[in-house]
DNA sequence: TTGCTCCTCACGTCACGTGAGGTGGC
DNA sequence: TTGCTCCTCACGTCACGTGAGGTGGC
């Protein structure tokens, strides 16, 4: 066992950086034990790994090294633990974001992946056989209309839209965006629109009367069961004649609506450029007559 | 609702910085939607929120603000997925560092508030009442020795040491901790010395047979059951008369030994400047004869 | 005229990373 | 002499934050 280790060897020995140790000895966070008084070498005894091992650990805490420095010439049992436990407290905290963070991307990567899927041109997913009502191609830009089962969806519904005379979508979208932190929504989940019932989305099938959040989280829960599920692509609320055709193809297949309408674009600007590619998804519980 | 935002009152919208925005424009990631070409003054529109969560989502998994960029003029399903999957591999990685890096200080927080709790003369501590082998003060300078219960304890036993000529406590620490990451053994987590048995203990107290580190998951464990455990203030290895004082504490009531000696500093550089202020608690597994 | 908001420009922050150009020891 | 390692010094990085000094609109 060498007594002195240049600064290379004492950097492989404590795995930190030879520029950190420089930078740490620069700040006079950590010097070397020894200087060579010719050549200014460092050179640094193994033991000072107990050193490095207190700034690591304290380090990792995301304890800034000032902080760091100024603890190591002032430690005591009571400083130490007040510091790291305030410090575990944050950490905690940082724990809960990422995870939510996590969530917000599986959600949104869920419905994008379902989207791909959708536009690769496979019609028999989810293994379910479907019920198609005409020939028309989800790839010709035309709308496709299916009847699915969906299983069950946690989310959060917002407060009532009002639509003031004039205003489109996009008015009442930015108000809920307004509102949306006191409420404790999650703007970063995907936001979709939520009918009160059939009539409203074919009376307005552009002015949802509620937005809603995909939040995993949430207090809401659309059930699970059977589902008349259309797809269209283009802008935010430009549903053409889908409405009217989803209600044909509900009433050719004997079938009558249980629940609100729950739009929820697959594709957006998140993952898309031109608007009219957007991607889609309505939903509504049916039951068989 | 207004068309056109100040930069305020976009801010207070979005709840992006006002220097955020400015910057976010710098290096044109996002622009406003228009700017007054009098004052220069930026305008946002509220539709502008929908590109602000595209990057905040983005930025939110430390995708750099340069490939936001990118991926802003050319995105695509494909592209978005491919990014978004590997940074949800990366988050995980660092969901799993959190929460080792948690496990290490809270690991460390237990000896060091227990140290602290000795140290303020608390005598009767875990509820158990204790056989004090004689009138020795912990305040005083001088070890003390308890009959205590101790819970089981999970931890990573390191390779047998080597004590070459001449060679005290330290040289082998330093082979132990140069060999600690091909053994999968974090150095972050408190580190004792373990000797094989009490007579190795009684023949070199500074020089433990082997180094364990005190890693919650490890694959050892020290059991739960009655233990004579030992406290001693100084520097590493300095363990004074204890050794023979312990062995008359353990003959006085009748105890014999059924395992290895462990030594673990509770209070040691970590937290306190003065190596004359250590606290080791010596632990070793006995039963009634 | 007086606040108020907005602007640009420049420099600071944090913990290093990256050369450029030079020296010491074998 | 030739590599090799080490040195210092200066500038770059990233995503902003912080003034300084000045302008526009009521």
């Amino acid at each position: 066992m060498k007594k002195y280790l240049t600064i290379r060897e004492f950097s492989q020995f404590s795995g930190i950086g030879e520029t950190t140790l420089r930078y740490w000895d620069d700040i006079s966070l950590f010097p070397p034990a020894r200087r060579d008084p010719v050549s200014n070498y460092r050179f640094y005894t193994p033991h000072q790994i107990i050193a490095v091992n207190f700034i690591t650990v304290l380090s990792n805490l995301n304890i800034p090294l000032k902080v760091i420095g100024q603890l190591m010439k002032r430690r005591t049992p009571e400083s130490i633990v007040r510091i790291v436990e305030q410090k575990e407290k944050e950490l905690d905290m940082e724990m809960r974001k990422l995870r939510e963070r996590y969530s917000v991307i599986h959600t949104r990567l869920e419905l994008v992946r379902y989207g791909q899927r959708l536009l690769d041109g496979c019609k028999t997913f989810d293994g379910v056989s479907l019920i198609n009502d005409e020939e028309a191609d989800i790839n010709s830009g035309e709308s496709d209309i299916f009847l699915l089962h969906r299983d069950a969806k946690s989310y959060i519904l917002g407060p009532p839209n009002t639509y003031l005379e004039d205003e489109e979508f996009y008015e009442p979208f930015a108000r809920f965006c307004n509102g949306a932190s006191q409420l404790r929504i999650n703007l970063l989940y995907p936001i979709g629109g939520y009918h009160e019932d059939f009539d409203q989305y074919m009376d307005a099938p552009g002015k949802p009367s509620h937005f809603f959040s995909l939040d995993p989280t949430g207090d809401r829960e659309r059930p699970d069961g059977e589902y008349v599920v259309a797809f269209k692509r283009g802008y935010y609320g430009q549903m053409g004649d889908l409405p009217s055709r989803m209600k044909s193809f509900i009433e050719k297949n004997s079938l009558s609506v249980t629940g609100p309408v729950y739009v929820l674009y697959l594709l957006d600007e998140v993952c898309v450029l031109n608007p009219a590619e957007y991607l889609a998804q309505i939903c509504v519980k049916v039951e068989k007559k």
